[in-house]
DNA sequence: CCGTATCCCCGCTGATACTG
DNA sequence: CAGTATCAGCGGGGATACGG
């Protein structure tokens, strides 16, 4: 039987870019990723201790989109020990505002819910 | 008036809830939502015919898990053709600060993409 | 008009093992 | 230390058909 192919739905005109910035931030561990890397630049390492449970396959991967997405440096030091640092760009740290605002709801979210909503 | 709010003291070595607000907004057509619901109420089939592409099932199945959030509340009109209004409640109203923070840098990023990144 | 139910693809994510 | 490779599972999301 023929290979079912997957109607090809064309892209949405987006009316707002709330896609644009949601597929930086949106993933799993992506916020938290950047909301550590804009308090200050972190080591591959430092970051994986930070955010306890993320892979490193998922640290990698969510790095190397950061970077593709141009919110990311990555910046090899060569010392004998190698060691890899990571720090958001000026385009990155355009995103501190937004994420400040969702830490901030995401309070108020937690705070309604304690309080037996 | 606002009654003052809890100061901001530096999170724990807690995670910050990101997670908290985007489980909220965080899927793909739930900002668009939350966006156009924003502006004022809309019925079932303006918010469908407002985001080009969005299905029934996943325009119901946003609503619904909103509504489970508490950021939006279903308002059932029994006239003759039945119509259904949607609007934020006020826990919905708080998260457009941070919906306009991650749509103003959402044009950033857009921008920066035209500029030939 | 306002949904629900079903099927199914595919990308995200985790676990584990391996490399420079 | 800083990753890469591979397998496997789950759940989001789209298409379509059907119900109130």
């Amino acid at each position: 039987m023929l290979p079912r192919r997957k109607n090809q739905v064309e892209e949405p005109p987006e009316q707002c870019p709330l896609g644009e910035c949601l597929s930086v931030i949106g993933g799993t561990w992506t916020p938290n990723i950047i909301w550590y890397l804009s308090e200050h630049p972190r080591r591959f390492s430092e970051l994986k201790d930070d955010i306890p449970g993320i892979s490193a396959k998922m640290l990698t991967s969510r790095l190397r989109k950061l970077e593709a997405d141009g919110v990311v440096e990555r910046r090899v030091e060569p010392t004998s020990p190698p060691s890899v640092e990571y720090r958001l760009t000026d385009l990155g740290q355009e995103l501190k505002p937004a994420i400040d605002a969702i830490v901030s709801v995401g309070h108020r979210l937690k705070e309604r819910r304690a309080e037996g909503d």
